[in-house]
DNA sequence: CTGAAAGCGCTAACAC
DNA sequence: GTGTTAGCGCTTTCAG
């Protein structure tokens, strides 16, 4: 109610010393009234909290980060949020990790494979320059050396779909093999005999194993590749790749299905099949993705795909990364899980199905 | 070479004070060597330089923070990652503040509506624990008192995609009034007379500014609302709000055209258009979106609509919240930036358009 | 330009 | 159960 300029209220911060002043005990007292299972009595804890609302103080992360080498902290590293499934686990990822008390600090690697290998040391460092307690890496290899020094800075590292060779990484994916040949089990059911496929980026486990799963599964019907066009996983590479397919045959000497391998890409080829050459599915082909993202199941697309579970995926990723960071000597973990098929109206129905 | 069983090697972190002895210099001048613009000598530098990395020694970034007060981390929330509009700003936005040496902590705010109060209050306070330099809230609102306490912690704050009375936060837009009036004019021109909305969330700010640009531009016309369901932003039920729309009237008491407050909802109206009652667009209806996401360019839906331009909205964002963490002194800013029409298949083109 | 000393806000022993 | 003391890894006065 003064006349006096109010000056600037200098936004000095609460400390935990000025609430333990305020309530009258030590600083360590209030300390521990903020650290869950701490030995404090309840009236002390009553009393610190009060005086800690009064002042409005909240502790400092950071500050205790320094101290207990905890930060709680997640460093993801993603790059193509342009593919749905992206954001999807990142929303799953981040609410999971949230209830357990950690947070994601997020790292946007370069878009284009070309440079993937530069960028993510690079982004690596930066990463563990935040002193996260774990690191997990959306569709990104890295070199055994970098998952060395991570493992040398305290951080375990878990791949989120992507695969790798190197067993002293833990990764989660679908069963990317098995996914591929159910997608062959159903095109061959469905009578198809000109089977195609378009790949995803070839240096990419997951576009391997898909391929790998399709053509064993192509096999054991009797049949093999009727042609193969690449789309990197990206939709224009992939409505190319459709488009030169399609043009370089004669109409009778076209697939007759196409496995695709993800859904970003058979949106597109869904699309260049219509727009340049007015052929549907399952009319004229049948198509098969691999995913299960949102657009799916829009009506437009009611895209027949083998279904990645976001869900499970982000849930067995979360549990790895706990687990190794509450024990760091506990061993790395590949998980595998189940992609079932999800039928919708791309992929001609076989008679019976299922057998 | 020894036979001695290796110790699991302490994952003891390299300091500036073991870079400092192994340089044979003081820690300040660790300290020094990787402040940028700090006075060093040249030969200094390299020295501890050439320790630095024979250590494989980084600073810490979080006992950087401690002392100098900055974190270099914004806080952002989100809550939608399934109206692609976020993740594409999510991604240009990490990028953009990467950039510029800062990184996005995440934190998701639930889904629905309804909590959305009570939610942000929490996820602001765990922000603001984090000693965050600035937060960016996407698609949410915030109390005043609430602003204020961010102020109060030294966190600017900027509102993305969303706007608010109170002057004393930051915002930036798209010209959702401008939008919907453009859409309005575009209809009309068109020769569309029933003229249909279809509504985002009633509480939002930009469902508010799109339906008041639209009426006021279908009013230049002498045209009024023919009619009027809610989606509130979300796939499911703006199909249900679709379907009714359809269902209540007589095939020739249908709407002609529909303006949707944004695209996601757009995609869901299309979808149940078709499938419901066979009606094609821009044939039987003209549709026009809001937002401009991936899928709107997609040829299944090739839909018209009123472009956000992210990348502007972000550079915006950024350059707000940049020039508050330097002088917080400055005023809060609020941007609207220019959405404009793009124009593909989904509703009918008027002729000789533009006029 | 460089070093010594102090301390950011907090928690972890250790006594009591 | 509570207070005291030391110190996490770093930057920053302040002398020289």
């Amino acid at each position: 109610m003064s006349g006096a300029a109010p000056d600037k209220p200098a936004p000095r911060v609460v400390t935990s010393l000025d609430v333990a002043r305020l309530a009258g005990v030590s600083q360590s007292a209030v300390s521990r009234a903020f650290t869950p299972g701490a030995s404090v009595s309840p009236a002390m804890a009553e009393r610190v909290r009060a005086a800690a609302k009064q002042l409005g103080y909240r502790p400092n992360v950071l500050a205790r980060s320094l101290i207990t080498g905890r930060s709680r902290i997640i460093g993801v590293v993603v790059s193509y949020l342009d593919n749905y499934f992206y954001p999807q686990a990142l929303e799953l990822l981040s609410k999971a990790l949230q209830e357990q008390g950690y947070h994601v600090l997020m790292f946007m690697a370069g878009h284009g494979h070309r440079h993937e290998g530069d960028d993510i040391d690079a982004v690596l460092e930066e990463i563990l320059d935040y002193q996260v307690d774990g690191v997990v890496l959306a569709s990104v290899s890295l070199s055994s050396d970098l998952a060395a020094r991570c493992q040398a800075a305290g951080a375990p590292v878990v791949l989120f779909n992507r695969a790798q060779d190197d067993a002293s990484v833990s990764a989660v994916t679908s069963d990317n093999f098995a996914g591929g040949r159910r997608a062959a089990d159903f095109l061959a059911a469905g009578g198809h005999r000109r089977i195609g496929y378009i790949a995803g980026w070839e240096s990419a486990s997951t576009q391997r194993d898909r391929e790998r799963g399709f053509r064993a599964g192509l096999a054991a019907h009797g049949l093999s590749l009727f042609c193969r066009g690449v789309g990197g996983y990206e939709f224009e590479a992939a409505r190319l790749a459709t488009l030169d397919m399609f043009r370089d045959r004669a109409a009778g000497d076209r697939p007759d299905a196409l496995f695709v391998a993800n859904d970003h890409m058979a949106f597109a080829v869904m699309d260049a099949l219509r727009d340049a050459f007015g052929l549907e599915t399952p009319r004229d082909v049948s198509i098969v993705g691999y995913d299960d993202v949102g657009p799916a199941a829009w009506g437009a697309y009611a895209l027949t795909t083998i279904r990645q579970p976001a869900d499970e995926m982000v849930a067995e990723t979360v549990r790895i990364l706990l687990d190794r960071i509450e024990d760091p000597t506990s061993a790395p973990q590949r998980v595998a899980v189940d992609a079932p098929l999800i039928i919708r109206k791309s992929a001609r129905i076989p008679d019976g199905w299922p057998a």
